[in-house]
DNA sequence: TTCATAACCGAAAACGTTTTCGTATTTTCG
DNA sequence: CGAAAATACGAAAACGTTTTCGGTTATGAA
């Protein structure tokens, strides 16, 4: 029931502790002998060491936090389990903490991380976080910290992130070369970075294109949930307004909105068109399957925790690495939703 | 930078660590007058106790650890939800580990657990967990653990479930009374409990009704996602099966069969009836909505730890609880897919 | 005043590990 | 053979906290 020490291993072989200690390490100044004898009397005893004496010891607990607004979310979801993938090879366990999107409890839980004494967190910030100070002092206290998908400008630490700008671009672009002339936007909230560059990109397809931007043409999805894709698409069929394409923030507004469409008879592609962003395995399981932007979690994932890792190793050396900014690469998924395919023009005929 | 200790503060009032200590932790052998002078110091440090002396010192780490198949899975992540918040609020931070349904990674996890000292563990099994002798020796530590949603018989601890063939029982019943005499299941993995309970209710509630159990009606999704859905439905039209409803083990699978029967012409549910199973979200917003067994991650989730704490709270005072078993209450929700409602009556004819 | 009691404080051990430094023993080699 | 060097081990401090126990001072009662 109770768990092996050092000195039980030390007192059973009539060691001193401290030689106990450095075979099991390896240490050169312990001969072959004993680190053999030592080794086998830890393996049959079970010995584990006792990782409060260790963190206590060492000042490092070999433990990092995250926080995210969502933990539920599909793209988080893949984020998350790449970076606990990642941190368990080198050794690393995560700690997820959740926001719901409020800054108070991102504020709380940044506390709570520091005081378990984490050596790294990684965070994707709440909608509207905009008092950054407790991110300050963890940069303040030298605790590696690593921003990704949800930043803010304002923090010096490392980023990594999407050209939301650019995808949004390339999404909207895709609408017009698909015949749309009227594209209407499902933008995420007023705040967070990525929600403004989305809409900006959108905004500078439509120029490039010499579509006119008309401000009623972008509908507010704040939170960015189903139900909003929605009511703006009602919206928009009640106003009767002129649209025939729609860039949304995300596959889930999108869905949203398709669903409308399907209940009220709008056909989509013919009538209308749709992209999201995303790529939620989901949105190719609709119908229309749901053109998207894809972002691989997995991968961005991976490249938080690698980063993080990097400037762990760094601190340990008495190194502060210069923060770095990240983009990952997005790709257009052009789906039944946006386009009228050959296999949908027979179906149609 | 670094962080204050109560040496520190005791220096700077020139009385001794012990009274720092006691002071801040209100003992009521220090005066007044030095606890408010002790505490007004703390404050303006902004002195944090070092957890890693703490947990030396005190023996526990006030962490559990969460071990479950998948994180992103729509079902767990409210689990998971719920289990972070209610840890928070008793003062315990949770390690997520995800198996990927692997039953040796689970055996690493647990003994990575095991190494960092949490005080309990939550776990959800993997599929095809057989040997459940890394579970044993987390009952032989004396680590509080629970077990949820994909248990063993095996193991004598607490475990928080769902009554799976009643549930499975009652969706099928659900078919039935829609007029259903030819139902199909789409079932689970053979190994974990809750497919095979589901079957035995599908099973049950057709010989309770009258209706011959075919075991070419049982199609097998290993693993349980979209795609086998999607194969079976296939299948079954290929096939030219006589069908007239599905009892689908996971809603993902029942939206796989979906969007079969919307590709192929087949009418849901005046054709074919189809009845899915958790209630994902994403279900209610499929054409047809899907019909399917609500169960409450969230509930579930507060049950888990609210167990583990009354555990943890009985190993403090040296007692030992007897294991207990809790199924949570589910309910089967009619839509779409399996009730020809007024409005679409109307809408046909 | 004196003694018992209460109130307050601090010394010190303990938790289990890591690591430095010193020392004792053995080996090497001129 | 003797000195230098290599080898092997252990003592002890340190990490920062908690808690027991003993001691000192103040308080009150006799």
């Amino acid at each position: 029931m109770e768990q092996v020490t050092l000195k039980q291993i030390a007192e059973y072989l009539g060691i001193s502790i401290a030689t106990v200690s450095k075979a099991l390490k390896d240490y050169p100044d312990v001969s072959q002998k004993t680190k053999a004898l030592v080794k086998a009397e830890a393996e049959r005893l079970n010995y584990q060491p006792n990782s409060f004496a260790v963190n206590l010891r060492t000042k490092e607990s070999r433990t990092i936090g995250l926080i995210i607004p969502e933990v539920v979310h599909f793209f988080f979801g893949n984020i998350v389990r790449a970076i606990i993938t990642e941190a368990e090879k080198k050794g690393y366990l995560v700690i997820i903490l959740q926001s719901d999107d409020n800054p108070e409890l991102e504020k709380k839980q940044i506390d709570l991380l520091i005081s378990k004494r984490v050596d790294g967190i990684m965070i994707s910030l709440a909608n509207n976080t905009v008092d950054t100070s407790h991110l300050q002092k963890v940069m303040r206290l030298g605790i590696p910290l690593v921003m990704f998908d949800k930043i803010s400008k304002l923090v010096p630490c490392s980023k990594i992130i999407i050209d939301d700008r650019k995808a949004a671009y390339e999404a909207t672009k895709h609408l017009i070369e698909q015949g749309c002339t009227k594209i209407a936007h499902f933008r995420g909230p007023l705040l967070p970075q990525n929600s403004i560059d989305r809409f900006l990109g959108y905004k500078k397809a439509l120029e490039d294109h010499g579509l006119e931007y008309n401000s009623k043409h972008v509908f507010l999805c704040d939170p960015i949930i189903y139900e909003k894709g929605r009511e703006h698409a009602n919206a928009v069929l009640d106003e009767g307004m002129d649209i025939d394409g729609i860039f949304a923030n995300t596959d889930m507004v999108a869905i949203g909105a398709l669903s409308v469409f399907n209940e009220r008879g709008i056909k989509v592609p013919q009538d209308l068109k749709i992209i999201g962003f995303s790529n939620w395995f989901i949105s190719s399981a609709m119908t229309p399957t749901l053109s998207t932007v894809d972002q691989d979690g997995i991968k961005m994932g991976k490249k938080v925790f690698k980063r993080l890792f990097k400037e762990l190793q760094a601190k340990k050396n008495g190194q502060l690495l210069p923060p770095e900014t990240i983009a990952m690469p997005t790709k257009v998924i052009g789906r039944g939703s946006s386009m009228v395919s050959k296999a949908a023009l027979t179906a149609k005929s």
